[in-house]
DNA sequence: TTGAAAGCGCTAACAA
DNA sequence: TTGTTAGCGCTTTCAA
């Protein structure tokens, strides 16, 4: 019932190497059989057996991508963007895309060693580089090609894609700054994701630019989720001399924040200015909406997928290393302190 | 320097087959060979190719999941929390996850054929169905194992899973309408969609039951997104008698309208009221808050998988088709009617 | 308890 | 231009 090279040979009275000669489009097989064949495949409704193909070609022409899940949810839109950016270029370009959820740890490891040495896939598409980051280790040991959306702190030198955190933080608490805010609170990421390390040190050089003294009350960690951002805020919110601006370093977190502001009647972009980072489609939408960074996670997937597949078929990088600059879009959700002296 | 059972067989001295059998846990090894055999395994590295594994067992321990994108980007909530379901208990039941994107139209069903006849996956999750649905229709005549999230409109019968969609939009209109609301406007969903049909029926059947007559100018279709939301709810509100109040077909839609109310400084729960459909994470984090209808996407998307996996392996399915009563959840986005005479 | 041999479906070197 | 042969790494009869 299913159909393989060998029916075909069978009911052409060929042998099984010119079918598959000329199913592959070899040129050293004349134009009549290969009509025949070609005629008979479809007829029989043929396409290959892919573990076969695989199996013999020593390749799988698919690439890995594994979720770093924290919780058992992850509906971060920050997510589904870049796999659909990876997706599409993966399916473009001929590759599949195997996608599995782990949560960071042992298990997560497993996960990759086990994809490495069943050869299940050709290389790693690996996202939300951390610091010490064992991914990277693990992959580089192996010499498993592979590109990071992110960097690493290792000294060590691989293909990556990343966005600028730290100018982008700067640019925007400098801008808060110039809005006329002096008491800038800052959400960041948990402390061991790299991009939660530039984007703090943004922030910071932007204050000291902005001729701002450092207060280390003001800087708190979320866990990247509206929840995480609500509760953060409402504690900046609870300080004696509360801030009057809060740059989260997500958007999500800055809609949570925006939620915790709103629910003390708090006038968001006006007796509060708020801004967030990445610009999620929600970013446009939400009331008011969000003062924030662009980064184009649709894209940023396409190119690293592709990379990956450039390393994967031995072709040389244009660029090993991408650093994007990302865009700040002022919306309603900031605006002048209404503290001014 | 990758590790093949020829190599264990040569470091231990044993044949190949013995050493298949000692991983694979045969009682008929005796248990130092396995010891050692198992010993030398792990001293190599050694696990084993997936492909060729494949290959022999006819099997390949993966599911398959398409999907359905209308446009470049796919940051829909919806999608990122089913795939996290499926994929999460897919690799608690040892199965890989295999992902791909594909607009609606024949290079999807082009891309279904292939899996199946290449063999590339074991099963079918099928989201988001429509109206004389090709993918069922393909999937069908194939014999190939799938479950849907949501019902077809064929009489054909075959496992799913579905919210009941008319259930859950009848208690949110009829909700409304007890507050008072005489002009009940829906932003619904493209209609070729099933759930667009169970969701819209669910409205009308509402208005009916509450003796509110029906008004076909009161509802639009919408795409799903907030851009569509906000813009088919600026028509309602062009409108020379608009809606007091608008049940979108889905959280997106509804944020969306949210925003086009916000606009208008309508104050949105009081002067007007606006429900979603869906119960994503923003929802509880909107301002105001969104009254909606939850639906537990990480849990279905993992019944789905748990179903697939049921069907796959032949063991028979307890409930084939499973229909979900939704819960409504009253926020803040609804109130009182205030034009009430 | 172990090993030899066959074969899953395919590709590729080599020979004819 | 075509067919023969071997082999990718694994599992699984069947014999020893």
């Amino acid at each position: 019932m299913v159909v393989t090279l060998k029916d075909i040979a069978k009911k052409t009275g060929k042998s099984v190497t010119t079918v598959s000669r000329a199913l592959n489009g070899y040129d050293d097989v004349s134009a009549e059989t290969k009509a025949l064949v070609l005629r008979v495949a479809k007829e029989l409704g043929y396409s290959p057996n892919t573990w076969a193909q695989r199996l013999q070609k020593q390749h799988t022409e698919t690439i890995g991508l594994i979720i770093p899940t924290f919780g058992p949810r992850f509906s971060d839109p920050f997510f589904s963007e870049l796999l659909a950016g990876i997706g599409n270029r993966a399916a473009h370009l001929g590759y599949d895309l195997l996608v599995s959820t782990r949560a960071p740890g042992e298990e997560e490891l497993i996960a990759y060693r086990a994809a490495i040495q069943g050869r299940r896939v050709d290389g790693f598409v690996l996202v939300r580089t951390r610091r010490q980051d064992a991914r990277v280790t693990c992959l580089q040991e192996a010499d498993f090609p592979f590109v990071a959306f992110g960097r690493a702190e290792e000294k060590i030198d691989f293909p990556f894609v990343d966005e600028d955190g730290t100018y982008g933080m700067k640019l925007v608490t400098k801008y808060l700054a110039s809005l006329g805010h002096q008491r800038i609170a800052c959400i960041a990421p948990p402390p061991n994701l790299m991009f939660a390390h530039y984007r703090l040190q943004g922030f910071k050089e932007g204050l000291m630019e902005a001729g701002i003294p450092a207060d280390d009350s003001l800087i708190l960690i979320g866990d990247l989720t509206q929840r995480g951002g609500y509760e953060q805020a409402n504690k900046l919110l609870d300080l004696p001399s509360p801030p009057t601006a809060i740059a989260a370093c997500n958007d999500l977190m800055a809609l949570g924040a925006m939620s915790a502001a709103q629910d003390r009647n708090l006038m968001v972009g006006k007796d509060i200015s708020i801004t967030g980072f990445d610009n999620i489609p929600m970013a446009e939408y939400s009331h008011p909406s969000l003062t924030t960074l662009h980064q184009p996670l649709y894209q940023i997937g396409g190119m690293v997928c592709e990379m990956l597949i450039q390393l994967i078929q031995g072709e040389p990088l244009e660029e090993k290393n991408i650093l994007l600059k990302p865009e700040l879009i002022v919306r309603q959700s900031s605006g002048l302190s209404s503290t001014q002296s």
